[in-house]
DNA sequence: GGCCAGGACACCA
DNA sequence: TGGTGTCATGGC
């Protein structure tokens, strides 16, 4: 809690998730996937300004149309079909709904996110906080940048292991894990880049992310 | 011109 | 089961 307290008083409230609905969040959380967010946002505008940023927009859209859309995005043409995917699981299992999706237990609704082709537990994780509000903690790159190169986690971390670690620690508080998350985004974006690619601390093994290069 | 960005998945040994 | 390659645009 102190690194919380500490991050809140620098960057203060996010007031997070940058998305006006919960659908928005959701296709955000997709589109974001290994992507700046001034690129989620110009392909976010472009749905919009079609008014296709629904359900059955996306739904009904060919893959191809879609995928020019969310150009800026990067990775146009897999986001394109994950977003496909989403609101197809959306229609098939929850009557088009995102509010009957979120109305089960929340446990439950992760496992049937983590069963949707494209969507991986950053992701779920995401749309469960951000999205659904509920109690379900995001870890991301930077989390494990930054909580490992301060040694408080091992480098090599898994999600599952991470995400633990924090919902051990922490009480379970929606608006505490939608500020968190923000937070450690916030402080990655701004000061912790990747390791520099060096052959002496990796070949010693000592590059924290070795693994990455 | 190279690096990086709020991952996930297919493939292979 | 763990490591590696692939997907791709836009800002700096």
């Amino acid at each position: 809690m102190q690194i919380f307290d500490t991050l809140l008083s620098r960057y203060g409230p996010r007031h997070w998730w940058p998305g006006e609905t919960p659908f928005e969040v959701c296709v955000g959380a997709i589109l974001t996937q290994n992507t700046n967010w001034g690129n989620v946002e110009k392909a976010i505008n472009n749905l919009k300004q079609a008014d296709l940023l629904s359900i059955t927009g996306i739904a009904l859209l060919a893959d191809v149309e879609l995928a020019a859309l969310i150009r800026p995005a990067g990775y146009f043409n897999i986001k394109a079909a994950r977003l496909k995917e989403f609101t197809g699981f959306l229609q098939q299992e929850h009557q088009g709904s995102l509010d009957r999706l979120f109305s089960k237990p929340w446990q439950q609704t992760r496992q049937e996110l983590l069963a949707v082709k494209g969507i991986g537990p950053e992701t779920a994780d995401a749309m469960l906080l951000y999205a659904g509000d509920k109690p379900s903690f995001v870890v991301d790159t930077y989390t494990r940048r930054i909580f490992g190169r301060l040694g408080l986690v091992a480098a090599d971390i898994g999600y599952d292991e991470l995400r633990n670690h924090f919902m051990g620690q922490l009480t379970s508080d929606i608006r505490l894990f939608n500020e968190y998350h923000a937070l450690i985004v916030e402080l990655g974006k701004s000061v912790c880049r990747p390791a520099p690619r060096c052959n002496v601390c990796c070949l010693a093994g000592y590059c924290p992310e070795s693994s990455r290069h």
